[in-house]
DNA sequence: GTCATACCATTGGTATACCAGTAAGGCTAA
DNA sequence: TTAGCCTTACTGGTATACCAATGGTATGAC
């Protein structure tokens, strides 16, 4: 059985993430125990989650509000990536790669072949394939850890379908190219790749960033 | 006003680290809440906290258990601080050296001159140490999840009073090389140098643990 | 009109009663 | 004696009543 907390965590997660709370007015708990139809209780439980994820802040007796990332925010939490995926990768490098890490360099090269693909679809393949790699690293803490940045991500990007379009075509050739030096073996230059392919998206988000403030 | 939540968490932790709760019996809710003279909403918020950190773990309707980290958990600790301050390390040395970076250097050499001095007080200097690269990061993020870390660190290192000698003198000299990689404002460099240190580390870890087992 | 103040609605913090699930120990039947 | 069920005590999960602190607002003095 799912616990209540869960549902609650997962219900206002997707709520913070689809915009149906906006970032400028207060959330009580009281609110969502109504909305939600729950206690107080588990709905405390979910905010502390969500607190502790970075998705909230909680202000004692003033509200709750959902955290509006700034562009040092943004630029902090891809350095934690970078230091998380890059040792994953190196890892995942060391030990060799795993079957379900090699099944991606087809479908990647079949992407680069296709440019009629869908942006949504390319995406999520690339989400899948970084968290695909924490896999490889076979590191509980890693995988753990990982979950609570992703969470953070969201809450940038969902917001708009500011999709660069070159932009994303660009993210298929440098997961290539990762997961290769992973397939080779070479952990400093599976490093180095996705500290190359981070500090790119980095970038590129940035942009996109600041054409919103 | 601190928070009797923040309060019952400071305690819990050190009542773990001193190991007054063993690992191996389960802690209830309510004898805690009784123990401390809290209710238990701040009891269970602390645990929550806890158990975030890794410090216990909770089956529901079970009980709450002081978490008993395995060698291959430690392994999987330090897999992690190699990412997270390994990149502290690297950001660093990119934007230079704090002055309170600095001021470590003259410490380490005094110790290395002088065998006569405490272990425990080149230990602690240690860790602050590591503190003080995660600060001159200038990265909050980094900064959030250090804290978790330690903890769990902290649940494997208080229990032997094992030091290795020759290991503690060892560090010194490590962290001098990385101190002076930053100072250098060499970045691949004080990355490589906090890896092989950590490295050193978990082996020496490793080996003290595995005469406990 | 403006500023100070006192009140009040609302927030998160806390304590606690109650619920549901678990497991251990004793009792019963073979 | 032993296998198996069933009671019971205890766990964490949940709902909720109450508390203290905050900040907005209405009111009244100037």
């Amino acid at each position: 059985m799912t616990t209540h907390s869960r549902r609650a965590y997962e219900e206002i997660r997707r709520l913070i993430l689809v915009r149906e709370i906006p970032s400028d007015e207060p959330i009580s708990e009281r609110g969502l125990s109504e909305r939600l139809g729950l206690g107080r209780t588990p709905i405390r439980e979910a905010l502390k989650d969500l607190e502790r994820d970075g998705l909230i802040e909680v202000s004692p007796r003033r509200g709750t509000f959902v955290r509006r990332l700034s562009l040092a925010d943004l630029r902090d939490i891809y350095e934690v990536r970078m230091g998380l995926e890059g040792i994953a990768a190196f890892l995942a490098a060391a030990r060799g790669p795993t079957s379900q890490l090699l099944s991606f360099e087809e479908k990647f090269e079949k992407l680069l072949d296709d440019p009629s693909s869908e942006l949504l679809t390319i995406q999520k393949l690339g989400w899948d394939f970084h968290d695909a790699i924490y896999e490889a690293a076979g590191n509980r803490e890693l995988l753990r850890l990982n979950t609570g940045l992703r969470n953070q991500i969201g809450l940038t990007m969902e917001l708009p379908r500011h999709h660069d379009h070159d932009r994303v075509r660009a993210t298929v050739a440098e997961h290539l190219k990762i997961l290769r030096a992973i397939k080779a073996m070479d952990p400093e230059g599976a490093q180095r790749a996705i500290y190359q392919h981070l500090s790119n998206a980095l970038s590129a988000g940035a942009q996109i960033f600041s054409k919103f403030e």
